[in-house]
DNA sequence: TATGAATGAGACTTCATTCAT
DNA sequence: TATGAATGAAGTCTCATTCAT
């Protein structure tokens, strides 16, 4: 998995209980950040989510910001560990991709508070961890475009390269779309439903 | 056009005088929010921008979260005015949805920086107007849905009308995606190229 | 006089405004500072003392440490003029000599709490700010260096001029202690009483 | 020596354990306070550059004012040491005051940064401390005023008792000015130049 | 005796909004 | 109608000190 290490001090020295409290921190932040968004929750609510003081939270990050990447963090790999798993099975390529589909449209809708908060907050962070989180985001859409480049070259897909890069993308933000235009999307559509017909979309568009 | 009046309170009695003031108000705090989002922006930095003073600018709005409504506002409608003018043109269906296609991608394209700030801060809107916006976007995405429409109807496109909405929604994000995603849209391709990309993917998904 | 114009920014547009509300700050952080010291003063309490909100307060500098250099730039200017005014008489130079003494030890002793307060909290000022009053200290040595050396070229004193140097600092640092040895100084001697007998000491010495 | 015995309580039972773990710290602290100066030091960096836990620390002392103490002691005995040595070699007095004079001087100059932080931070100790800090002070002093006094008994010195205190006092100022202008100070003159030219003007000055 | 995580009060600073002029 | 000085609540962050282990 991705993992480059996230390096963020902290006054604690029990690098066991750092990770703990911290895994903590972004269940209780993650609840407020949904509820109402990044600037509008202050530290102190945090803190009492959290279940300790300011001080102790401050032990365990230096800013707020820090609060948000790790929670821009977890949501990522929660994402990222689940995606790569179910792409592990041996199926025919368009099989494949049909699956990876389906589990990622899955797994965005049982995150889906956090990934409309990863969409609408990741401009709130400084540019070195924006950008971590970005590659992080590209490392997933590779993931869709690997399957179709390997479709392309089994000639089970006929389109070329670059279209390939399009379509990854596409898939990308059609999953993103069924949180952050659920007003639309689940208002008309089953999950189900809505994987069906966009999946059958992608796969005609492709074949 | 969409236009349901705008109802915002102003301490000025005289309408013209509102709306070319609010005019120059909603040209200067575009310019702060996407430069810094609306949270970073400080009301007196708006007011130095738009060249009065905090009184002055207080005259024409209640709270801050107004002139980002304002904002929202402005930028819905200058897609809106621009999309609607280009459909008017007679063609066969195909073709209009493709025309359709480009002229929005171009429009997202020549104000891809509203358009990030439009999709960043809508969720900082109170309820009302939030709702407010995104029934304006939903109007956008009926001028894409009833071109399907009409192309299923006389056999055009051979997809079924439920169908129809999550396309005309896939093209809405797909031009979204251009701005928001500029970091790999953009490094990749140029427009005339994306959306002649998209646009053949879409129509191969319905044809 | 020294007076190079003191830049610190400021929300208030009406400059005379700035330098009446300034003069009122410093004598409301000033009483402050001689009693509890730079550090465990509050700025709620200068506010208060001030008789303004805080905001009120942080119109007028951008940081706690601006007070600090606006009371030391202060106390610099009040000894500095009177200083300098009480050179202008026409006398012989050992004559002038006595007269800077006895008026600088004078002021000093007008304003002995400043003084300590100065040569306490200067280390707490930046970089730029400690120099500026550093220079301003320099430039009142200068004048006793001046008078010396004149005194010199007459044949008046018979030291050299290296001697002057050392001889002007000393009195600016016999002046100082009567401030902040005054546990000892004012304990065992009357004003006139300590003026008359430092004033003796440099003369036997350079005579 | 002078040496009332400091009274700072302690968990500690074993009090050569006591002693010599405050020497330890008073060497961490010292470093730290030279520095920053006291309120800017934290009482984490101490124990870091004390090399024990915070808990630890606590044991040794009551509050961070303690330490600034137990500096100020240590300080002004290191002075007191060395000088009362110096003293103890038979001369005549005039040389007497001459060697006492420069011994002083070049103590100061070997710890000039000590010199400094005791002048500066003397006033965030306690009353009680404050006062133990300035007697001891005073003790120094009154061994240039026994030489004097001296001289002025042989007929050496042709000045009275209450201008040798002055003349005391003088010295001692003057050599912390060593420190506290050194940039002027240092700038200008070596260390033996220095000494020279004020131990002839004090001797001039009282001769 | 030693550790270091935790406390919690309080510090500095910002800023949307108001109102006397 | 316009100005901009003033308000004051609230925000983020720090740090001396304690206490369970």
């Amino acid at each position: 998995m991705a993992s480059s290490k996230v390096q963020i001090e902290s006054n604690i020295k029990n690098e066991e209980l750092i990770n703990v409290r911290r895994q903590e921190l972004v269940n209780a932040a993650v609840k407020l950040f949904v509820k109402k968004g990044f600037h509008k929750t202050t530290v102190r609510e945090i803190a009492k989510e959290f279940g300790m003081s300011m001080g102790a939270l401050y032990d365990y990050i230096r800013t707020k910001e820090d609060i948000l990447f790790l929670v821009c963090d977890h949501i990522f790999k929660s994402v990222s560990d689940k995606l790569e798993a179910s792409i592990k099975t041996e199926k025919d390529t368009k099989e494949k991709l049909r699956n990876a589909i389906r589990d990622y449209f899955i797994i965005i809708d049982s995150i889906q508070d956090y990934t409309l908060l990863l969409y609408q907050e990741t401009k709130s962070l400084n540019r070195k961890d924006r950008n971590y989180v970005l590659s992080a985001e590209m490392e997933l859409t590779n993931i869709f475009e690997k399957i179709i480049t390997q479709g392309i070259k089994e000639k089970t897909f006929k389109i070329n390269k670059r279209t390939a890069k399009v379509v990854a993308n596409n898939i990308m933000v059609q999953g993103q779309m069924w949180s952050f235009r659920r007003w639309v999307a689940q208002k008309n559509f089953s999950l189900n439903n809505y994987i069906k017909i966009q999946t059958d979309l992608v796969i005609d568009s492709i074949s």
